[in-house]
DNA sequence: TATCTAGTTCAATGGATATTGAACTAGTGC
DNA sequence: GCACTAGTTCAATATCCATTGAACTAGATA
């Protein structure tokens, strides 16, 4: 872990709701969920969302309030969801933000755009 | 009801987590959470958190958002958590929200001064 | 009617937050 | 070494948000 992430303990309730009350960052989240089983996302895959920049500063929000995990990985950055240690802080809270998250439009638009990115003949 | 308040299916989780996403009113929500069985608060009893002015400005933003109720009795406005309806729309938000919130340290200060304002011989 | 209480409205302010573009850095592969 | 990719840093801006004080309104009470 080379980048700075608030240990379990450190997570607070009024920190993470102000990193989720935003629309990019819950979309982030959002995508997060839907494939996080599959080891997580990259930054730029959730380029359709906002520019490359705001994306360092939006993906850094959500790190330092300790919802997701970012582990550099070649020159990419991957990101995962910290569901463990926000199920161990706050049980239930991430499961019920999840369930609505999941379906919000930016969410569905940036996973068809994955999708069809990921395309057999589209590389 | 003569305040506007969002239709339960108006309720959005972006406005409920950017609304729940400031310390002066996670505060409010504690405080109702501990004594919303009683028939809730009239704003003038969380004093304790902030300015008058500001209180009618925190509690218009948790009204909009859908998170409480507001009901004029006179010169006062009672305010009720929208239990129901949340629980309806993000099952087990509340709830986990509400279990943290509990126990900021805003919400055990401004319950002691509550306690203390209503022991008799001080009225 | 006069006064008090509880809360609102409004305009102004300060501070935080989101967004942008240009320049930059760290890996990767030729 | 060179070019490419992925993401960062920085400074600037634009916007939004929280906070304040003064003046105000609605309802209760004498």
């Amino acid at each position: 872990m080379s980048l700075p992430h608030p240990e379990t303990d450190q997570i607070t309730l009024p920190n993470v709701l102000a990193a989720l009350g935003d629309d990019t960052r819950l979309a982030i989240i959002g995508c997060l969920a839907r494939c996080d089983a599959s080891g997580g996302l990259v930054c730029g895959q959730f380029s359709g969302l906002t520019s490359k920049t705001n994306l360092t500063y939006h993906v850094a929000k959500l790190r330092e309030a300790g919802v997701i995990n970012v582990r550099p990985e070649g020159t990419k950055r991957r990101v995962t969801l910290r569901r463990d240690d926000l199920d161990q802080r706050f049980p239930g809270f991430l499961d019920s933000v999840i369930a609505t998250a999941i379906d919000l439009p930016a969410v569905e638009t940036t996973m068809r755009e994955l999708a069809s990115a990921t395309e057999p003949g589209s590389a």
